[in-house]
DNA sequence: GTGTCTGCAAACGATTTGCAAATTA
DNA sequence: TAATTTGCAAATCGTTTGCAGACAC
C-alpha cells in the first residue's frame, strides 16, 4: 500500500517488505495482536520472516510513535496502530481488547491531571486500560 | 502490625508471617516494587522466604483487591498497596513511579467513559499510566 | 489429622543478544 | 561497497508449575 509506505517514510523508517507487512497487518487487523500473533499470521505469506524482525520492527514503530504498545496483559505486550485518543477495554474471559472512544469529550482526560503533576515533570505518553467482561462473555 | 492483620483478615486472607511482611513492605515503601525488589529487601529479614511465596502472595492480594498490579514496565509487573484513586507517572530515566492524585476532581475519570462502553460491558478494574521524565532527571 | 501454606527445583515463555548473511542506497 | 536490515540460534529473565515438607486450625 502506497499509503502505508508514506507513513513509514514520514516517520523516517525505511519501508522494507517486512516492515510494510507488519504495519499493514496492524492497520487492517484491529485486534491488538502480540508478537506471536503477528508472526504466525504473516509467516505463511512471508516464509523467511523471523520473530526477531517482528520484535525489531515493533520497537522501531513505537519509538517513532506510529504505533503504541498496549500494556494490558500480565505477560506480553500487545500493539495498536491507532494512535488517536481512545482507551482499551480488555475482556478477561475472551481476552479481546475493545477500543473505546469518548463521544462527549474529545480532549484527552490526561489534561485534567497536568495541574496535579509536580512541576518539571514532562509527559511523553499515557494510556488508560480497563479490565472487565464484555457483553458476549457475560 | 495489628492494623495490617485486620486488613488481611477482612479480605479473607490468613495473615501468615510472610503475607504480613509483604503487605507491610508494600504499605510502608511506596516505591511500586517488583517481585525481585520485594524478595531481596525482605530476604535478609526472613531468610527462608522464597520468590514463589512472593508471587503467590501478590497474586492472592490482587485477587482480593487489597493491592493493585501496575502494568507500566515492559517486562515485569510492579505492585501498589494504595487502592485509592490515583494515576501513575513513570520516569523513563530513573524508572521510579510517582503517584499523582487529582485535586480538582475526586471522581474517577473512568466515569466519563461509562456511557461510551457498549451495553453489557462490566468494568472490574481500570488504570491510567503516564510515561515521561521527572523533574530530577530532566 | 486434614487442609492450607511455603519453598525448592525445574520448566516455561516472552524478549533480547550476538553475529553472519542478505539487502539496499 | 558501506551501511542497514534480516534472521537464526543461544541466552536471559520474569513467571509458573509440581511436589514434598512445614504449618495451622
Amino acid at each position: 500500500m502506497k499509503e502505508y509506505n508514506k507513513i513509514l517514510k514520514d516517520a523516517n523508517i525505511r519501508p522494507s517488505i517486512q516492515r510494510l507487512a507488519i504495519f499493514a497487518f496492524l492497520k487492517e487487523n484491529k485486534i491488538h495482536p502480540d508478537v506471536e500473533t503477528i508472526f504466525t499470521q504473516l509467516s505463511p505469506l512471508y516464509p523467511t520472516l523471523s520473530r526477531t524482525t517482528v520484535y525489531n520492527t515493533l520497537q522501531l514503530f513505537e519509538e517513532n510513535k506510529i504505533i503504541q504498545a498496549v500494556k494490558i496483559d500480565d505477560d506480553k505486550i500487545r500493539y495498536d496502530a491507532d494512535t488517536s485518543y481512545h482507551i482499551h477495554f480488555k475482556c478477561c474471559k475472551c481476552n479481546r481488547i475493545f477500543d473505546v472512544y469518548n463521544k462527549e469529550n474529545t480532549e484527552p482526560f490526561i489534561n485534567n491531571f497536568k495541574n496535579d503533576l509536580p512541576s518539571g515533570f514532562v509527559i511523553n505518553n499515557f494510556q488508560t486500560n480497563v479490565w472487565g467482561v464484555c457483553s458476549e462473555c457475560h
